[in-house]
RNA sequence: UGGGGCGUCGUCAAGUGGUAAGACACAGGACUUUGACUCCUGCAUUCGGAGGUUCGAAUCCUCCCGCCCCAGCCA
């Protein structure tokens, strides 16, 4: 890359530690995952953060699975990760790392520590534990264990190696000072005893090295230069350093900044898991999800992601990014490239009387009204058509300015129409248009030079293919779900009951029947849409609507409505 | 009278003592065979509040107010 300048202030800390040699000048970062769960939107700000610094400024970025705690890691994440990594534009190389990798010199740098008086085995219960660390206000205490001799702390702290003890009963603490009032500085835990069948060590290990002791030092063994995270890990940092000075290894340094935080969802993995789980929606790749594995499926591409990433911005302070700031990206990344067609959600059947029963006819469709590189695809005509059933009002409001009886439009690409009788079923519901088209009018322009008010779009009834189409919208109707939880509620509650709407009736145009997955399209006038991988079936696609369309009639209409 | 952070437009976010960038959103208008795209225009006399320093303060000082994080052998 060859941004100039600071675009944050991390770059330019970045900048200031270059600039004064430090490290050689060297920039190192890393993404360090816990594969527990699925990456999603706020995982995507970190990865781009971390790949983007180190492009930026000539460094090299690792992934590094921080596996510290068997009971709830799964190489299923594993794969989850690096497809979502890839996927999103970046590569590690053959950095990829895990902090798992690590165990045995974690293990030495404990015995280090504790050879010098600055860790002990502790017997005391997790209970006693927390009863001894004392609260926000007030001191802990010392555990009865904190001055057990060096030779005494190696001989345990290995007997816990070789499984003499049951789980939980013992743990290898630091000895910091227990009246911090940094709680994290009150003889953090450093080893627990826990038998586990670890997704990569098996069972070498029946002690594990809790994240705090493990993350600085693999940050360090790597050679990380840059550590960037979160703001919660702000008030670790003294003990990272503390573990780093006492070790007197090389010394990566932390930087925190804000986590993000979209509006109308959720990003924490617990409340993702809950959504799964509770069955509110189809998975982890539910395309109403946050996940990279959910915006993938529903069609985002991932320069939109990175797009957002950049513009959303790097700070300290908690904020909450707009939701149309991302699907401003969508739509700016996908209007260039993806090729226009026609699709109709609801159809309501049209027939065109004065057109012949038998003829047929193609018509040409620019797959890009600005880029004629892009080329053209056939579209067919014949008697019978079906449009939008948005499209049609028997009795129109002043602004609406689509068909109408006697009002006359265009038929993208083809003729004029002119509707000239409403059918109607038993229940007064509109079944049928009959129309007739003014042959003259063939490319949508008429040789006299008179204007319709509106372009609408259609498929040939028979040639259309039928499909199902799913749209989409906030998975929540409110901003702030999590603030339900923060009033005593249960964030489920504001789950949006829209969220999914199903058109099982479309009609698409013959020519999207061999689009493939992933694949972008615009429908016109309706929105971005892609087809949906696990659930189409040979003779029955299905699309997701990735991001509609911005809609001035739909804003008009809700104006009225509401004002 | 625990510790650590953060407060600049509706939402993000620049700004680093010299007189409030940009983006999204929103509101008008132009263009239009997508009510799309694109293009114009408007949108903080003011930076959580109050004092103070200074010729000059969002930037420096003091006090106050508000919000977030921490009491896992989770990460």
């Amino acid at each position: 890359m060859m941004d100039k300048g600071a675009s944050n202030f991390i770059h330019e800390i970045i900048e200031r530690d270059i600039a004064a040699g430090k490290h050689g000048g060297r920039v190192h970062t890393r993404f360090p995952p816990e594969p527990n769960g699925y990456l999603h939107i706020g995982h995507a700000k970190s990865i781009c953060l971390n790949f983007g610094t180190a492009a930026k400024y000539n460094g090299l970025c690792n992934l590094r699975f921080d596996d510290t705690n068997p009971t709830k890691e799964d190489p299923e994440y594993v794969e989850a990760i690096k497809e979502d990594v890839r996927w999103l534009g970046f590569d590690w190389e053959e950095r990829e790392y895990y902090a798992s990798d690590y165990f045995e010199q974690l293990y030495q740098y404990a015995v280090r520590l504790i050879e010098m008086g600055k860790a002990y085995v502790c017997d005391l219960s997790a209970e006693e534990i927390r009863a001894f660390r004392g609260t926000l206000t007030e001191p802990g205490r010392e555990s009865p264990y904190r001055n057990r001799s060096p030779q005494e702390n190696l001989d345990l702290f290995a007997r816990m190696r070789a499984g003499e003890f049951p789980d939980g009963s013992r743990t290898l603490r630091a000895k910091i000072d227990m009246a911090s009032g940094n709680l994290n500085m009150r003889d953090p835990v450093m080893y627990r005893i826990m038998r586990a069948t670890h997704h990569r060590t098996g069972d070498a290990w029946c002690i594990y090295p809790t994240y705090d002791f493990t993350h600085c030092l693999s940050d360090s063994i790597e050679g990380i230069t840059h550590s960037l995270c979160t703001l919660e890990f702000e008030d670790h940092r003294p003990l990272y350093d503390w573990f780093l000075d006492q070790l007197g290894v090389f010394h990566p340094q932390q930087i925190e900044f804000a986590r993000l935080n979209l509006s109308y969802t959720v990003m924490s993995k617990r409340k993702l898991l809950k959504l799964v789980e509770g069955g509110h929606v189809a998975g982890w790749d539910d395309p109403r999800m946050p996940t990279l594995s959910g915006l993938r499926r529903r069609g985002c591409p991932p320069e939109a992601i990175r797009a957002f990433c950049d513009r959303i911005g790097v700070a300290k302070s908690n904020s909450v990014v707009d939701l149309a700031l991302l699907e401003h990206a969508i739509r700016e990344a996908l209007d260039p490239r993806a090729p226009r067609r026609m699709a109709v959600l609801d159809p309501l059947k049209v027939v065109i009387t004065n057109y012949p029963e038998d003829q047929e006819e193609e018509l040409p469709a620019a797959n890009h009204p600005k880029d004629p590189s892009m080329g053209e695809r056939p579209v067919p005509f014949c008697r019978e058509i079906y449009i939008e059933r948005d499209d049609f009002m028997e009795d129109p409001p002043k602004k609406f300015y689509r068909l109408a009886p006697g009002r006359e439009v265009r038929l993208r690409y083809a003729y004029f129409v002119r509707c000239q009788e409403v059918v109607k079923d038993d229940s007064g519901r509109i079944v049928e248009l009959r129309c007739t088209y003014d042959p003259e009018t063939r490319g949508g322009n008429a040789p006299d030079g008179r204007k319709v008010k509106a372009t609408i779009h259609w498929v040939s009834a028979r040639h259309a293919v039928p499909a199902e189409v799913r749209l989409y919208d906030r998975l929540f109707s409110e901003p702030d779900p999590a603030a339900r939880e923060r009033a005593g509620q249960d964030f489920i509650a504001a789950l949006n009951p829209d969220s999914l709407v199903v058109r099982p009736n479309a009609r698409i145009e013959p020519s999207l029947a061999s689009a493939r997955p992933g694949e972008p399209f615009q429908f016109e006038r309706l929105g971005y849409f892609t087809q949906d991988g696990p659930d189409s079936t040979a003779g029955r696609p299905v699309f997701n609507r990735t991001v509609s369309l911005r809609d001035q009639w739909a804003k008009l209409k809700h104006k009225t409505k509401t004002g």
